[in-house]
DNA sequence: GTGAAAGCGCTAACAG
DNA sequence: CTGTTAGCGCTTTCAC
């Protein structure tokens, strides 16, 4: 009772009365074995009332394929936010017929190599290797021989594929949206951290910003630990200007949280004093907000499915070039952003 | 290149000139047969020069153990949150050696029995079967012959082990929390959904006002959906009552973020005029509010590690009585907790 | 101390 | 149309 699929093919092929291969070809619609339809439905019979379930490792071991693919995370745990890659690879593995092993290296690259061996040894057919947030990296030696795809995260070689957010265009849709409400003294809180989505996010705000004709003010650009005590205390800053911004871009939603705070505390009123766009769309943060906050969606759930997508094609056609994919997020527009009014008016 | 771990044990064998049961018995370590070192060390540095890493199909068919174990949750996706269980299944799972194949039934039965077919066919050795929030619940008929844990969920049937989280305990550390900072009007603003946490964490409230000596008023109970709006619907008619309390005690963190506006709104400052304990310690959400809100942690991980050396346990000693177990979370003390301020004083 | 042989459950030629 | 045979890579008695 406890071991389940105790029945095997050698009892379905004695219960039908044919040999385990006129079982195993009946069941696995071989073309070339033509099984006569009689035999084949009182197989398939057999095989259903018995209550037989092929033996996964059997299979694996004798066609030298072993159905599953393993995902790394470095601290998927840490940011709750990326379970939509998890997801979306799930989903399009599940399609395939494909199991996902799980692994969490916590950052660790000893615990990484030996859950890689682990993966190896059962051997996956491939791997999801998974950042936590968009960076630049260089996989790990061990994945050198094994089909991979990297996930939120830019590889330094060149030959493996990898897919990871358009921070451009996400930048150049959030800015537009205030655009196109008529703002022009528009604010940017990056973080300041020097990674790849600051640098591009800041490259998607001047290109906006130059393509509608109105000049960047140096002074309404500045840098904060992403976090809301960082936007809490820039923002602070930037709205007790005089010639304050009439709307501001955040480089994230909880620093957009830190910028709700501190408009309310100095009496100005989102959207009707200051717009606000965040980014990341984080669930019950930017939902959460009130009013809410209209921000660019990160698409997890569609890195990880072409990812996904992606290590399949690699598994099954050999060689396969290595390919680079920068996916857009939708604008999710809420209540933070409004027509502006004029400053002392 | 591309298939990892081409090479098996007869060419170790060959390479080391024995046979390869010899060096099976010299990796596993076996104790009956008695292995020179010399020997031994030989085939040890073999299997390390040419890479070998045996392969855990083979292994598993052998020995009738797959190595591996399903997590199969229904909505983890959308409870974000919810992470902590699998990192903390994961980890203990890894302690072991085991493998975790995470399968997603987004609720639907009937992708959930086709995932446990494909679990079952792999012959995962148990199966960790998740809940996103925690509720009574009644285990896939598929799941009957296998060794099973629920984790964050009850069972209708005796015979299936669980963990969920002590409410009760929950309940009570949050509202003597309040207690200790000397409140006694002292609001509840529960989920008005019809769940155990609800139930649990009423009871709870009304257990620690009752050892504590302090009569509930039944016009500072009450219940909303489980929303920031929510909360902030039911605070702002709480707080503008005249004898409005000191402290809110809230279901959850976004109830209690709703709270925090309305109290903003009506010039109530937290802590000094209001105090609030929230409760689920959401990432970012908790720790984002300012000031920091006090709550109680889901202990998510906890329950993911607990479920997981439960289910080992099942699957190594036979018979093994169901177990069923209330984990307390601990209360997280930030900054919405203070010494209540005569009203009008 | 070590090796030969059997077999886990299955698929894929190849015979018939 | 169906059965026989030969492994996939490994562990485990049992001989020697």
């Amino acid at each position: 009772m406890r071991a389940a699929g105790r029945v095997s093919i050698s009892d379905v092929a004695a219960d039908a009365g044919v040999s385990i291969s006129t079982v195993s070809a009946a069941l696995n619609d071989v073309g070339s074995a033509r099984i006569s339809p009689r035999t084949r439905d009182r197989i398939r019979e057999v095989a259903g009332r018995l209550g037989y379930v092929p033996n996964g490792l059997a299979q694996g071991l004798r066609r030298q394929r072993s159905g599953m693919v393993g995902f790394i995370g470095d601290e998927v745990a840490t940011t709750p936010y990326a379970v939509g890659m998890i997801l979306g690879a799930q989903e399009t593995l599940r399609a395939a017929g494909i199991l996902m092993v799980l692994m969490n290296s916590q950052g660790d690259p000893a615990l990484e190599a030996r859950e890689i061996e682990a993966l190896r040894q059962q051997r996956v057919e491939g791997i999801l290797y998974a950042s936590m947030y968009h960076r630049r990296l260089e996989p790990p030696a061990a994945l050198r021989d094994m089909a991979t795809v990297l996930l939120d995260a830019e590889s330094r070689v060149p030959e493996v594929s990898w897919v990871v957010p358009d921070e451009v265009a996400g930048a150049r849709a959030a800015v537009g949206e205030l655009l196109a409400h008529g703002h022009r003294r528009i604010g940017f809180l990056n973080n300041d951290e020097d990674i790849p989505a600051a640098r591009l996010r800041l490259r998607g705000f001047r290109a906006a910003m130059k393509q509608a004709g109105v000049a960047v003010d140096p002074a309404l650009v500045g840098g904060a630990p992403p976090t809301t005590s960082g936007g809490y205390d820039a923002a602070r800053r930037m709205l007790q200007r005089a010639d304050r911004p009439t709307a501001l871009f955040c480089f994230s939603d909880l620093m957009a949280m830190g910028v709700y705070q501190a408009a309310r505390e100095l009496g100005l009123d989102v959207p009707a004093d200051v717009s606000i766009v965040g980014y990341d769309n984080m669930p019950h943060v930017a939902d959460g907000l009130l009013p809410g906050l209209t921000t660019v969606e990160l698409p997890h759930y569609e890195m990880g499915a072409w990812a996904a997508g992606q290590l399949l094609a690699l598994i099954s056609a050999e060689p396969g070039q290595a390919r680079h994919v920068r996916l857009r997020g939708q604008l999710v527009r809420r209540g933070s952003v409004a027509v502006p009014r004029p400053i002392g008016g």
